[in-house]
DNA sequence: GTGAAAGCGCTAACAG
DNA sequence: CTGTTAGCGCTTTCAC
């Protein structure tokens, strides 16, 4: 077993090294009795190729890297990463690309890294978190000759291919069901607005209230930053200003919503209605189950690294986005009569 | 800056390849003059080197592999997991090594996995998941020649180095803590008893009771699956059976816990305290905030990455155990009166 | 359809 | 202290 090499396993089928590579590589131009023989030895010997000298020789690492910025630690606490994590890595898997996962934590790391992942010697792509507007990695990385897809669509960095959500539209079938259920006034705690997700998803709010011709005043929007405590505390404001309905720029946020009102003794969702974005584990056991809008997040992952793979092998191709589409999950949190299935 | 060599390092600074070899590797035997021109090169050219030659040639990769097996997703959605990440990355950071992650999901995705991950020449070291007693990938990937260390006690292979917090000491801290309180009849969630996190902490648990002298039956005792779902459902079992209190296995489960008692009007602490165990995020958000049992997991993160860095460098040292301490945190669910702090 | 030969960029003896 | 010399295991022309 020790020491299997290409030159080896030639030397067991009596060819050439070179004839064995292109077995392995699945190349034309080997007659098929020698590819079975040759085949059979390595399965006998469970042969694996020394992704090394792979890699040295034909110049490709067959590894994809995912960035998680800085600035993105802020909110790390959110289970949408965890999900995001498990859609790229089958991803990874189902096109034979080993994942290596970059948190960047601090300043410090972030000098030490970004070097290291803009060459082309180690990574063959890169798929990185979009970012809040302060932060400026994706041009610093987009610089590089490195292939790059930003999950999530770039604040600050129009040039670079993305994949993202369709924000807008999610909260704007939100918003409107909402306007549905005959909802007067429906106000949002907001995700942060610095991030294109925070602000899409408030550009979606709006929209809907205007298509309906229904008011709403800068006393109904409240800035949140994603966290439960924050979008807690931005209930009270909200209070203040009688709402029959909330609608939440993310779930977690949402679970602050609920609580606040619980604590507050309003109910749910007869006196508020509640809406969510995100459909991450948690809206299922929140308390009432919440109605929220469902990302496709494995989903997401998956087409994410499909997209990356693309970029890689058609360098020339210009920008790309890929939009995707949500949809609306009805629980018992907005008050809708849900048909008996 | 195009194509960047040793080589072409070596010519600008007037020397030959070794020693700027030398140079970059940290190694003696070279003059401060010398070594401080090259460094000056290396730094106004950017030169990165180029990790694919390094490892062919010195059979190093630089890379360890965190694997999360198959029979873990089920509670994938834990945050545990995504503190676990941030921990391990945060380590390979520190040491500069860089961190693949292996999210087996199928059978099918196994055995494409591990003869890959199993191999020397693709990475110098493995962080694995402790699996439930089932699934025997960690005894198939030891009997391979890769540097090993099980993230859990490891309940079917008790030959490999693992690093673990210690389950029964915590458990039993946050029950005799309850029995400090008062209470006489504590029951317990348990987690999965195919898992050691699972029995090692009800084994804690019957410890405190035993060392108190309290009574405790079958009935008190009632297993989960580390979800909350599970756990909500549980907890009607143990109402019948009239609890003063409630120790969960983990905070997840105390969710669970906690909104059934909500919904059944019990009152927490006054009727029933609740404590969990782990301090994830959700502890603190929880509603009462949850006391519970902190695990240092960034830390234990780190530590893992350093002892299997330490293995690596040690192949022959045989089985290394590293128990980590835990620590109670005390909040509103259990009913104590906190000192003002 | 197959083999020989020349590297890929680096490390690691070995000389000096 | 520094340079020379072999490789590491594979891919990839180029002949045949």
């Amino acid at each position: 077993m020790a020491n299997l090499t290409l030159e080896s396993i030639a030397k067991k089928a009596g060819v050439s090294r070179s004839t064995v590579s292109r077995v392995i590589n699945d190349q034309p131009n080997v007659s098929q009795a020698v590819r079975d023989r040759v085949l059979d030895i390595v399965r006998e010997t469970g042969y694996q190729p020394h992704q090394a000298a792979r890699s040295l020789a034909s110049r490709n690492t067959h590894v994809i890297g995912l960035v998680i910025p800085r600035s993105v630690q802020t909110f790390f606490a959110d289970p949408y990463f965890q999900r995001l994590i498990q859609g790229i890595a089958e991803g990874c898997n189902h096109s034979d690309f080993t994942l290596s996962l970059f948190l960047i934590q601090d300043l410090q790391s972030e000098k030490k890294l970004i070097p290291r992942i803009m060459q082309r010697s180690q990574l063959d792509g890169i798929i990185i978190q979009a970012t809040h507007l302060g932060d400026n990695i994706i041009p610093q990385i987009a610089l590089g000759d490195v292939p790059l897809l930003v999950a999530g669509r770039p604040i600050n960095s129009s040039a670079a291919s993305y994949i993202d959500v369709d924000n807008v539209r999610g909260a704007q079938i939100a918003v409107e069901h909402l306007i549905g259920l005959g909802k007067q006034r429906i106000m949002t705690v907001t995700g942060a607005l610095d991030t294109s997700v925070g602000v899409d998803r408030l550009e979606g709010y709006k929209k809907a209230l205007r298509a309906h011709d229904l008011p709403y005043s800068k006393d109904w929007i409240v800035e949140g930053d994603f966290t439960e405590t924050q979008a807690y505390q931005a209930t009270g404001l909200l209070l203040a200003q009688k709402p029959d309905a909330i609608f939440c720029g993310s779930d977690v946020m949402a679970a602050g919503v609920l609580k606040r009102l619980r604590h507050e003794g309003i109910a749910v969702p007869d006196q508020v209605a509640v809406v969510g974005f995100d459909d991450l584990p948690p809206a299922r056991l929140a308390d009432p189950p919440l109605t929220t809008i469902r990302q496709p997040i494995r989903r997401f992952g998956l087409k994410a690294v499909e997209t990356l793979i693309e970029i890689i092998h058609n360098p020339t191709f210009g920008q790309i986005r890929v939009i995707m589409e949500t949809e609306l999950v009805i629980r018992d949190s907005c008050g809708a009569k849900i048909a008996t299935t």
